[in-house]
DNA sequence: AAAACTTTGTTTAACCAATATACAAAGTCT
DNA sequence: AGACTTTGTATATTGGTTAAACAAAGTTTT
């Protein structure tokens, strides 16, 4: 959004940079806070006085002297209020309770038996009402929900497409925040395990990052500069449907040979090939006891893995690059062919600075960076570019 | 980049917001400049009158009254200055001389004969020179040099990668910029064609725009909120080396498959098809005379470029997509081929409100858009994001 | 044609946030 | 004990936006 300048955004600016800093660099005192940020020692006092009376920064006494005056360390307070972390998969809802520094302070995990909107509706009411009430009794109370979901969701939380939960034009947040009275943000779920892994994961504070998320199907969450890049209108990283063999297999998005057709669990949907289960979870068990047809499979799985990526290297250049979602348990066996292949197809300069690892956080990357969303969207995030 | 706030980044930030309303909309009047903006009618009156200092803006005396004071005439002096815009092709370099609203005042067009740097510096040295001295008089003269450069270029102006130049690592922006001493802007060509596309032809003002630019090979300029995405350093939208085929022909870049074998002039290099001509006005010729192998052949170009671009709307969706490059000349016999497939292939959501055409300034958008960058550069584009 | 109303643009005073500077407080080092 | 350092606060200044009043120059109504 545009805005025009005055004071008041002044003000807004220089607070926002002040706690941002705390909250990410945290001990710190208000003199390094002025060094580090280039703002005034006075200004520095004056927005951390207010963010102390907001209860967002606490003073925890003096630290160390380096031979003057001992320093007042400040904290930010991640016990300001807490958040609700949703994830919305194919046979499953899982939900964290997070303070506002990412820290899980409670976890629901319900089955999920189809998917028709008011029975989903209705299972995620009550696993919200659940960590509602278990949260702990804080300045804010809960400040926000975050919800990740499979699928296409606009700049106003609208489901546009979600194809494995067959939902179409839902609006989540509308829905829930008419419930709940409390601020709701709807992001892709690939888009919420990024924010996760960034924020608290297996790439934290890198600049720019890719996250692929290889489950039911693939979705990409792309970070830029340290900011989730959201695309045109919310949904950028649809990349499953990238297709990767012009005349490959026919998708059900109308496309032929489609990446997720073939380095996805819809792999293993295929009758003609042997294998001795169609899970996941079942499949990483086989293999890790060397059965071959598992073996292979995870193998090919990964090659394919590395063709999409190579693609998706060539036009974002990440830094690093982090294997999320439900394929990510069989790390031991892709990882090898996953970087066998991008090594051999990407371009020599790529090669550099690359990194591919898999998700640290595991099944709860996705949702602890949905409930990061809600905080961020609570404390607010406004910058300046030239 | 992040900054902190103060009454100088206010005055910058509101400065600059008046500078391009006027530069849009011009003839415009104080009053309407300040109810468009949201900015105070005062704060719009000391505006404008340092932007008139500067000669940015000048008053073209009383319009219309609506019933009360005639308003002052605002308009922007687009001959406060003027730019050039290069373009370094393959075998060519074109250069055009613009003032700061895009309107052309000259142009120059050289045949390149190899590549080496020294060589290609010289000849882009001398159709500056050129230019310059057929530069008009103005207030600020020559403000920017802009370059479109067929490679991967990094925040720095360094062409880090140009396979058809067969250039690694040419620090352009610094050797032009210390022989002429003016500010240097180098971009990739197909942005400097999505920007000159988005301000002056086929998709003035669109907010989210994808521009194909298919010549020798193939590069993407990606417009995502009105503003060039540039990706994590610069060099988003390498599209060319986007694999389509997983097992395809190998690519002079590692991969297999790549998009630009199959549909770019480079598909004019295979021994083993027949066709009348190797160059794509040529083959122009004899597609327009009917000659068959010429009409399969684009036919066949127009499919693979309908698939890519089906990848990149999948991974961006776009509002409207402009084809241009060496390519777009043969729009008659690719068009359909090309809508065909896209409408085939994208989930139909996409289909809604998505519009293909091909470029209006045809081989002047790059050099064009490429000037454009130096205007944008030289009167600056500060904004503050919520 | 005079009076009333409208619209445009400027002047004035008030406000407010950041800043430089001085200063107070609380430590370390010699 | 005295000199120096570092931290954090108080004070006066600066400079930009703003609301409100005002001046200027129109049109519309009576």
């Amino acid at each position: 959004m545009k805005v025009t300048g005055d004071q008041a955004l002044v003000k807004k600016i220089n607070k926002s940079i002040v706690l941002h800093m705390i909250r990410k660099h945290s001990p710190l005192s208000r003199a390094r806070v002025s060094e580090m940020t280039g703002l005034n020692k006075a200004t520095v006092s004056n927005l951390v006085a207010e963010l102390c009376q907001q209860e967002l920064v606490i003073e925890a006494g003096p630290g160390e002297s380096s031979g003057g005056r001992k320093p007042l360390i400040l904290h930010f307070n991640a016990m300001a209020g807490s958040v609700i972390g949703i994830e919305l998969r194919v046979k499953q809802l899982t939900a964290v309770l997070c303070d506002l520094g990412g820290n899980v302070l409670g976890e629901r995990d319900y089955t999920l038996n189809h998917h028709d909107l008011p029975y989903v509706l209705e299972e995620i009411h009550k696993i919200i009402s659940e960590l509602m009430a278990a949260a702990p009794v804080t300045p804010y109370g809960i400040v926000g929900i975050g919800v990740g979901v499979p699928g296409m969701v606009d700049e106003n939380g609208v489901v546009l497409f979600a194809p494995n939960l067959g939902w179409e034009m839902v609006n989540l947040r509308g829905l829930l925040e008419s419930s709940f009275s409390v601020p709701v943000t709807i992001d892709n779920e690939a888009n919420a395990g990024a924010q996760g892994e960034l924020n608290f994961g297996a790439a934290r504070d890198v600049r720019h990052l890719l996250y692929v998320s290889a489950g039911s199907g693939i979705g990409s969450g792309i970070i830029i500069g340290g900011e989730l890049y959201k695309g045109a209108r919310g949904y950028a990283g649809e990349t499953g449907h990238m297709s990767i063999e012009a005349d490959g297999k026919l998708c059900s998005c109308g496309s032929r040979g489609c990446w997720e057709l073939y380095a996805s669990e819809k792999t293993y949907d295929h009758a003609d090939i042997d294998l001795p289960a169609r899970t996941t979870p079942e499949l990483v068990r086989y293999a890790s006891q060397g059965q071959e047809d598992a073996l292979r499979h995870f193998a090919k799985v990964g090659e394919y893995l590395g063709i999409g990526i190579t693609n998706l290297i060539n036009s974002f250049n990440p830094e690093v690059i982090v294997i999320g979602g439900a394929l990510s348990e069989a790390e031991e066996w892709l990882g090898e062919p996953l970087r066998k292949v991008v090594a051999e197809r990407t371009l020599p300069y790529h090669k550099q600075q690359l990194e591919i690892t898999f998700s640290k956080l595991g099944s709860r990357g996705t949702v602890i960076g949905a409930g990061f969303s809600a905080v961020m969207h609570f404390l607010g995030n406004i910058r300046v570019t030239l």
